[in-house]
DNA sequence: TCTTTTAGCGCG
DNA sequence: AAAGCGCGCTAAAAGA
């Protein structure tokens, strides 16, 4: 083994070149699978190196030769899938610096190939290599929420076919299809970028994010009074409950919206829907206690206490990340609505006894990402300052151009600033989204062609890629058959353009989106090869993250953040790129404190 | 009665 | 004239 040199220490790993075969280019390649005839029975394989090869080896053996291979080689491993293996190993507390995840990579390969929605586990994938018809991915069990790509179910490989020969198979396949796009370069980053957030997903979730059971509880008993048991109205939400149905005269339940609106009408006040911001202005006695229910039922039915039961054990929230689980490649989650904890609950995330947490959220992403997609110099400056919107504005508006607006207010300026990006960005046109938009495109030509072309591009059911080469899907053939033909009518015309036009915000939000999510997957695998020891990655919400650290390394740790930011920026846009990416960076105590 | 869809709202 | 992106989760409503 004294042959094989130890991979260049790029942070990414996404210089690694394997192509016809492991070792050659002074690369370990290290593959893993379940054997296909026992369960929980693990394989290795080193192209190149037969002596290295493994069979048979339980979790804990695993484990222990992956932490031996790893700290001796330092090799990129190839996993069928990163969510289903790499628990394994972080069970006996083996972490691994890079790999590359042939389901994840599947995946992106096949939404470039204009397949979306192919099945993409490592079965299918080896049928698509032979040239066979590709079974159906196993996905997940509900009842565990743990992955079963080689549990009881099978991994769906053939007889007699081990995973760690389909993974090779696999893997020399999809480096060929790699090279066949437009710009392999990227692609193997955006692969080796995925991967990386994946073994940063499993980690997370083995960490958990630090969370005191103790003030969560304490919050729900003060917001609702005592635990009842599931399913029972606790006492505060009874209370608002009856106040609700007192002022209406007659018992209305909250929960449901079409009683709400029937209730409102009988008092004479028409709504389209029962919307808390519909309700807002309305003046009747039942509409504050019911917004205030609204609100609290709200937070106890997705973080009450069955979700404090369910989610948090010893003081740890471990959510499951679902790795590009949006089409855009952002992060989804299973369970556990680990994306969308309420900002009320952060009071609950405490860093641990000497510890800290290091906030981190780039301020304005996207429309920074739509400004080096674009390349639009005016628009760069604009992003040198750390609150874009204020400098759009002054940008947009210098010189007392006001558009026709009904009742401007300087002070609405970074408002509408802000709005006239998020048209952009969104395709809004209520409101005054239409002229700011206009003044917008007026001033910054470049930034909003560049969407406006990926608007266009969707309307007419192409694809559109990300800078990286995330890929739309083809839109439906529903889509096709209503806005391809011509229309029998004006309805149906009517209905084509909706539809057109429907795609084409998607498409155009996606390139943002995509590229973003481009931008942070790249910054992920950045940081947390970065990181020192025992600071560790903890969250991570489409812009932010979020590092457990001991105190005395926080100053540390944000300025491995900084870098890890201006290092995927320069993967993405080039090391010259004129666009800065602000970071908040705050070390706190606690997650409610950063903002 | 059980399953699927919808409305509403939390996050970015 | 109106029209902004992407998700997950819960209870209610609708469908089988």
């Amino acid at each position: 083994m004294a042959a094989v040199r130890q991979y260049p220490n790029h942070p990414v790993g996404a210089r690694v070149r394997t192509v016809g075969g492991g070792a050659q280019n002074g690369h370990v390649l290290v593959i893993v699978g379940a054997e296909a005839s026992q369960e929980a029975a693990y394989a290795v394989l080193v192209p190149g190196e037969p002596a290295l090869g493994r069979r048979g080896l339980a979790p804990d053996e695993l484990a222990r030769y992956a932490a031996e291979l790893e700290r001796e080689h330092s090799p990129r491993w190839v996993f069928p899938a990163v969510e289903s293996v790499y628990p394994v190993l972080l069970r006996a507390d083996v972490r691994l610096r890079r790999c590359h995840d042939l389901t994840l990579a599947e995946g992106l390969l096949l939404a470039h190939e204009g397949r979306n929605g192919e099945p993409r586990e490592l079965a299918a994938a080896l049928a698509r290599a032979n040239g066979t018809e590709p079974p159906p991915d196993v996905g997940y069990a509900d009842e565990d929420r743990h992955p079963t790509l080689f549990d009881a179910r099978g991994s769906g490989l053939p007889p007699g076919v081990n995973a760690v020969d389909a993974a090779e198979i696999v893997l020399a396949e999809q480096e060929r299809r790699i090279a066949e796009t437009a710009f392999p370069d990227r692609m193997r980053l955006l692969i080796a970028a995925e991967s990386a957030s994946a073994l940063a997903a499993a980690e997370m979730s083995a960490d958990g994010l630090p969370w005191r059971a103790d003030l969560h509880a304490a919050l729900l008993t003060e917001l609702f009074g005592p635990r009842l048991p599931a399913g029972q109205r606790p006492r505060r939400l009874v209370e608002l409950a009856a106040k609700v149905s007192a002022a209406f005269g007659r018992p209305v339940n909250p929960d449901s919206p079409p009683e709400v609106v029937r209730a409102l009408s009988r008092a004479g006040i028409e709504v389209p829907a029962a919307r808390a911001h519909l309700l807002r202005d309305i003046d009747h006695p039942a509409i504050p206690p019911l917004l205030e229910y609204k609100e609290l039922a709200r937070l106890y039915a997705a973080n009450g206490w069955s979700w404090l039961a369910d989610w948090v054990s010893d003081d740890r929230f471990r959510p499951i990340y679902v790795v590009g689980g949006v089409v855009s490649g952002r992060w989804a989650s299973r369970g556990g609505g680990a994306l969308q904890i309420p900002k009320t609950l952060r009071t609950c995330v405490r860093a641990d006894e000497g510890w800290k947490l290091v906030v981190a959220d780039a301020a304005q992403l996207e429309p920074r990402v739509l400004t080096a997609l674009s390349g639009d110099r005016k628009l760069a400056d604009v992003a040198s300052s750390t609150d874009l919107y204020a400098s759009l504005a002054e940008a947009m508006f210098a010189g007392g151009h006001k558009i026709a607006i009904k009742h401007w207010d300087d002070r609405d300026d970074r408002a509408r600033a802000k709005i006239a990006m998020l048209s952009a960005m969104y395709g809004g046109t209520s409101g005054e989204a239409g002229p700011l938009l206009a003044l917008l495109r007026n001033r910054f030509p470049e930034a909003v062609s560049y969407v406006e072309h990926a608007a266009q591009a969707g309307e007419r059911g192409e694809r559109v890629r990300s800078k990286l080469g995330r890929t739309s899907p083809a839109p439906s053939e529903a889509w096709r058959a209503l806005t391809g033909g011509a229309s029998d009518s004006a309805a149906d015309e009517t209905q084509a353009r909706r539809a057109a036009r429907n795609w084409g915000r998607f498409t155009r939000n996606f390139v943002v989106q995509a590229s973003a999510a481009d931008m942070t997957a790249v910054l992920l695998a950045t940081l947390r090869q970065r990181l020192p020891a025992p600071a560790h990655l903890v969250f991570f919400q489409h812009d932010e993250v979020l590092v457990h650290t001991p105190a005395e390394l926080a100053d540390e740790v944000s300025k491995h953040i900084e870098e890890s930011v201006a290092e995927a920026a320069s993967l993405l846009f080039g090391a010259s790129c004129p666009v800065r990416f602000p970071m908040h960076i705050a070390s706190v105590d606690c997650y409610a404190d950063a903002k």
